[in-house]
DNA sequence: GTCTATAATTTGATAGAC
DNA sequence: GTCTATCAAATTATAGAC
């Protein structure tokens, strides 16, 4: 059997992912470092360099988890599409009080790297996809969907854009009234 | 009389801010450096900090420029508003294939210094009241006169988001339909 | 996997000559 | 107002011991 060794963690790479998405989420790609998320962790930088190799890489792996979460979560919530994604936006920014990953990373797009970039645009892509799916599902047709959930994605990351940096939940409420 | 003096420009802060107010529209305010600006006019990095002894005197001095030069010019355009609105942040989107600069700044929120997040607020507060000024005059009450501003400024900012990571205008058009 | 140590570069900022 | 020169600190990243 295996004694506890307290210098060995098999979920390190998860906690580094968990304090990175945390400080992107807060201050965007520019505003953390490999030591800022070693001291998230307690470990040294050069530990978290083990784990990823790269800023591109753990940024890339950061938004991967991201989406994939993100989707899985949503794709598995019952009712109407809207309702449930305007509720998904609005409880991430009361709970974190933060932006949408991929919303920072998009505003700061122009200069990233292109692998990020690329996980960026899969999110955004995979969120209209997911949810004119499921607006076709509620007796949308085809193209009316694709438009109304690009309107709904569009207006879910301004709103939750604006009411961070106001610092005003009631703002959101108001800016996604009409959604749903 | 004075002969032309090449190594003195009056306008030096003012190209500054442009080259400041593009880079922090392409990449934020972690996307770039007093060198990078100095680069981008051609003098050394000891004359930008010259003219903003800091950087975050600097981009509080941009986005404050954004804020007034913004507003005054869709204060004078004529028509109604909301396509008004629609058209400049089309306009800025289609010209320059960049972000709103407080929609960045207000992306990175959670990791700037307090004198830009004020002028970020600014933005969006004036923004806001704007509109619902040109709302009112059109016949719609306060209250839902501000209602429709927030919901518009958020529109339009996460249009303009998504549609530049996106690398797609249309994006931004079909996104911001319902408006106006 | 984690550590110490450090390389190599960049950053924001300052001093002082012209 | 611009320059050269420089600083102190921070950054991403690597080498190699344990």
């Amino acid at each position: 059997m295996h004694s506890p060794s307290p210098a060995r963690d098999p979920d390190r790479a998860e906690k580094i992912l968990d304090a990175a998405e945390r400080r992107i989420r807060a201050a965007g790609y520019g505003g953390f470092s490999f030591r800022d998320l070693a001291t998230d962790v307690a470990i040294r930088s050069a530990s978290v360099h083990h784990h990823f190799p790269t800023k591109t890489a753990l940024a890339a792996a950061v938004a991967r988890r991201y989406t994939d979460r993100f989707l899985s979560a949503l794709e598995a919530a019952p009712g109407p599409v809207l309702p449930t994604w305007r509720g998904a936006f609005r409880a991430a920014l009361r709970r974190d009080g933060r932006m949408c990953l991929c919303g920072v990373l998009g505003a700061e797009a122009g200069g990233l790297p292109a692998e990020v970039v690329a996980e960026v645009r899969r999110f955004f892509t995979q969120c209209i996809a997911a949810m004119a799916r499921r607006l076709e599902a509620e007796g949308m047709a085809a193209e009316p969907a694709r438009q109304r959930a690009t309107q709904a994605l569009a207006a879910l990351e301004g709103a939750m854009l604006v009411a961070r940096a106001m610092d005003d939940l009631g703002l959101f409420d108001r800016a996604t009234a009409l959604l749903g």
